[in-house]
DNA sequence: CAAAAATAAATTGCACACAATTTGATTGTC
DNA sequence: GACAATCAAATTGTGTGCAATTTATTTTTG
């Protein structure tokens, strides 16, 4: 066997920018951003906001944690976030009567009705990616499995 | 053909947050970022500036633009990231003499040094992904392509 | 049941990202 | 050689992310 047939890189190779899923996944990441960036402004969302409707689009009424396990952000980013969605007329954010320490967040009939407007968006996202369908849910399930095992979900003791 | 097997899904599961690339890109970089954290804590450095270090330890004397290009980043991130890694005392930004439109980015010797400290990283962030190397190579190199088709390169008229 | 521990949001402070604008320098055109 | 167009960084303003702390509430424990 010659050197070169060596399966580990050596630490010149492993530090190469080009060589690091870290940036294939934070360029990639900001890339697909910046392709959502027009068809979010025509609804005047951000994307991180976009991310929030389609949690409570799925359902409503949960509570600022719930949203923040089913997204992986926590209190500090989505507390102002949900202020700017509230402030836009899309959601409302009222303390739960059981347990007044959880803030419960309710679409408004505007929130609910910018889901129709949001409908168009896969279908242009999906054609601008020029990937087929299997492809994209590929890619999707490797970066949940992968995400899982770099983040794993806490065990609710 | 029964309706279920129709390939194109309806837009209640398009817009299922699961089934979005999107967002499992996006899920899945922060999760990164924050594996990376404390390694780079020990470094002092934060996870773009050590995208940027990583640029420069391949070859300095590039200009801001030049850095931006192969970060896909503009001036508006990098030069505020670039005066606190000046600070830091990890490298120097200067006018170019030929171009004084140019910033041209010269690593410090404790800049240089610092490769040393990032040496170990890599090994350590492929262990606590639990994939194999061709795995996250693979993984890296589809990331790579679906980056190049968001954000095609601007060919230089 | 009172004090301590735990929990849920909110707040604070720092560092990105990026659109849009500004400042200053260079290039192209006549 | 003036002057418009272009270009490179820097600046400004907004919106995240997140660690650390604070505030308010609930639960646990002695």
């Amino acid at each position: 066997m010659r050197s070169d047939d060596n399966l580990f890189p050596d630490s010149s190779e492993l530090l190469r920018l080009d060589n690091q899923v870290c940036f294939a996944l934070y360029s990639a990441s900001l890339a697909m951003t910046k392709l959502y960036k027009p068809l979010l402004d025509a609804i005047g969302l951000t994307y991180p906001q976009y991310l929030v409707m389609l949690v409570l689009w799925e359902g409503d009424q949960l509570t600022v944690s719930e949203l923040g396990e089913r997204l992986y952000l926590d209190s500090g980013t989505l507390t102002p976030l949900l202020k700017r969605l509230e402030s836009a007329g899309l959601l409302a954010r009222q303390r739960d009567a059981q347990d007044e320490r959880r803030v419960r967040i309710a679409l408004t009939d505007t929130g609910r009705a910018l889901r129709a407007e949001a409908e168009k968006i896969p279908a242009c996202v999906l054609q601008r990616t020029q990937c087929t369908l299997p492809e994209l849910q590929a890619l999707t399930s490797q970066l949940g499995t992968l995400r899982a095992r770099l983040a794993p979900r806490r065990s609710h003791t």
